[in-house]
DNA sequence: CTATGTGAAGAACTTCACAGCT
DNA sequence: AGCTGTGAAGTTCTTCACATAG
């Protein structure tokens, strides 16, 4: 009865497609076929209802995806059924605007703790939350019942410290915004975000095409 | 003489092992081995192999890579050997905290122009340049000759027309930090960049584990 | 007749394992 | 002897194409 594991490559996408769900369903829309999805989604038909069928037989033969029981099912997989905790070390720039990023008073993550070093910045007021002094993370997070994520928006010099620090207060997982990269034991998850690779990424592609164009 | 294609998943790893190659030159190391690389930045020597072997032969059998001539060849597959103008649209917190980003002002790429629509942000300065209203992006950016790529970081009802203006204007690649998605041309690049879609595939991922672990 | 679900074919990527240089 | 470069094997992912269900 059990389906066979979720490929890494559907995991990643899965998000894509509820983002657009969600948008169609705010706009009344509550059947749709995996062509028109796939177009919208930028992908190919086959692969988005392969996609789909991991999560189990979702449509209709003959008709299509309704729409809001797929978001159901999404949610589901993607474990966003569940609130994560989430706490944010660092409260310069990048840590100030997750802070007030809106897509997060929707969503399945709950900012509930907000660290920094400077004790300038502890004691101060975001988001209606207190910024604690980094060495009360411990103490911190008993308070709140525990922490499932650390997000590191530090300079990267204080990347490794802290992601250690959050780790040993037992985060299961680490979202890392500072450009270093950051060692973590194989039973902590980890992500790396940077613009720069990004860019890089990007200027791959850019010269690529220059390139073929000449 | 010419190598084959660099294929999709070498490209987005160059970016990660020039970062590490960098830190490494810092240090002074001169020599690495592929096993040393691959440990470093996490993956297999094999493949790590294969990635360079695209650029060329670039190591010395029984002894390693030499760290300053790969990151020049790197760097140059990369296409950033060539400075790519950028232009910011949206001068909220997070097009602000890219304006303050630091590892931009030892890349490739410069930021040339920055755009907002709100009347009480244009005119100001932010890290050396003038906010200017959107309406004057052609303008703007035949004055500093041209734009490469566009950077969206406005809220993301106005992601759409802000990617079409860019497109007009010129631009050849587009990164949205805008929650929403954006269609562009088969002749412009894009990519998306969304702190909530990471953190939700690191959800996948923890209700993985905690549904293995049950 | 329409659109899903999925074996099977095909393409892309990874890893192995060893020949080939230094 | 040591480490790269790479065919070949192995694995994963994508796409095709059609049986199947409504």
């Amino acid at each position: 009865m059990r389906r066979a594991k979720i490929p890494r490559t559907t995991a990643s996408r899965l998000p894509i497609y509820l983002r657009t769900l969600s948008d169609l369903a705010n706009k009344e829309v509550e059947i749709i076929s995996s062509y028109d999805l796939a177009e919208l989604v930028g992908g190919n038909p086959a692969r988005l209802r392969k996609d789909l069928s991991y999560l189990g037989e979702l449509g209709t033969r003959g008709v299509g995806y309704n729409i809001s029981h797929l978001i159901y099912r999404i949610n589901k997989s993607l474990g966003l059924t569940k609130r994560w905790s989430v706490a944010i070390v660092g409260m310069g720039r990048v840590g100030t605007a997750l802070v007030h990023y809106p897509g997060f008073k929707i969503s399945s993550f709950e900012i509930a703790a907000l660290f920094d070093r400077n004790p300038r910045k502890v004691g101060k007021e975001l988001g209606g939350l207190t910024i604690h002094h980094i060495n009360d993370l411990t103490k911190e997070f008993s308070k709140v019942g525990g922490i499932d994520i650390g997000i590191i928006t530090t300079p990267p010099s204080a990347a490794q410290e802290v992601a250690d620090k959050l780790i040993e207060a037992g985060v299961k997982a680490l979202m890392n915004f500072a450009p270093a990269r950051i060692d973590v034991p194989s039973h902590v998850l980890k992500r790396q975000t940077d613009v720069l690779l990004d860019l890089q990424i990007l200027s791959f592609y850019l010269a690529a095409k220059a390139k073929k164009a000449s």
